[in-house]
DNA sequence: ATCAAATGTCTTAGCGGCTAAGATGTTTGG
DNA sequence: CCAAACATCTTAGCCGCTAAGACATTTGAT
């Protein structure tokens, strides 16, 4: 660890520079292709990547937009179908963002193809290659989550 | 390869969406913090990655965005010190964008961090593994900037 | 039970950034 | 030398965002 030399270190931090790029870009081209805009596309993508049904104000502050901002951003998304409005029955204040099931294949293709790359990139390890990179994703996204939280 | 069990698949797709997600996230507090909207940083960060000086015309290509919207980045970034307009000695209608060096610490704040955050996880391996995940790294790169560049 | 305060979402006014189109200034080629 | 191409800037109009407050529902204190 001491005994690194300063290229490796600068070597991956390019590495993350440019996935980091790539990603902002990649994302802007999912939404163009579903027809939404970046900022609904990223309450959509938290809304399909929680446990159960969002609701309106955890959107909002999940991504940090104003809750008016989420209003329009949730009729959007309803009305391109990928969300429906349901009242949650227990606080009949709250609206529940449920994901419609069926457009989650639409909206699958570019995934999809983020898959395919992903495999192509895998099938260059071995098992045991593998385990190594799991290990460093793991940790780099955990300690990549604790970063963000508190930057 | 064809041995890779499906859950394998799986959870590097989960770190990828969760990474992507996270990045998006640190994208927009850098911004924050520097005062700055999330589309005036990210050309920020096409020009501090360029090799030389990048013209506001190939800002606009890179970022998506109009000529017109890029004159406004390049204001704003401009007054708030972190670039300068230049104009190309060579080809006066062109405008080369410098960044500033100076402010380049200020900008540098949540990059230290991130950087402190990669050696933090780096030092969990040995060399040899180091160079599998460089290899990893290297590889996702370009497979994803080829898929980015043609999604 | 009742009602004030708290909570969750929606509505509205105003602001600022984006696009598209065209203006301005510069270079190139015939 | 001038017309066409090029690079950037300017402007008008639009759309999404924030902030503030309206509305509906729930909670908690009495």
């Amino acid at each position: 660890m001491f005994g690194m030399e300063p290229e490796v270190l600068e070597r991956f931090t390019w590495y993350m520079r440019e996935q980091s790029a790539l990603t902002v870009m990649f994302h802007a081209r999912v939404a163009e292709q579903m027809g939404l805009s970046a900022t609904d596309e990223k309450c959509l993508d938290l809304a399909m990547r929680a446990d159960g049904p969002l609701t309106a104000g955890r959107i909002a502050d999940l991504s940090g937009l104003s809750t008016g901002a989420v209003t329009g951003v949730i009729d959007r998304l309803e009305r391109a179908g990928y969300v429906r409005r349901v009242r949650d029955p227990h606080d009949r204040r709250k609206v529940l963002v449920e994901v419609t099931p069926g457009d989650l294949d639409k909206l699958g293709a570019p995934f999809e193809k983020a898959r395919d790359s992903l495999v192509e990139v895998l099938g260059h390890f071995d098992d045991d290659e593998l385990q190594v990179i799991e290990r460093y994703l793991k940790l780099q996204t955990e300690t990549f989550r604790r970063r963000v939280i508190d930057t």
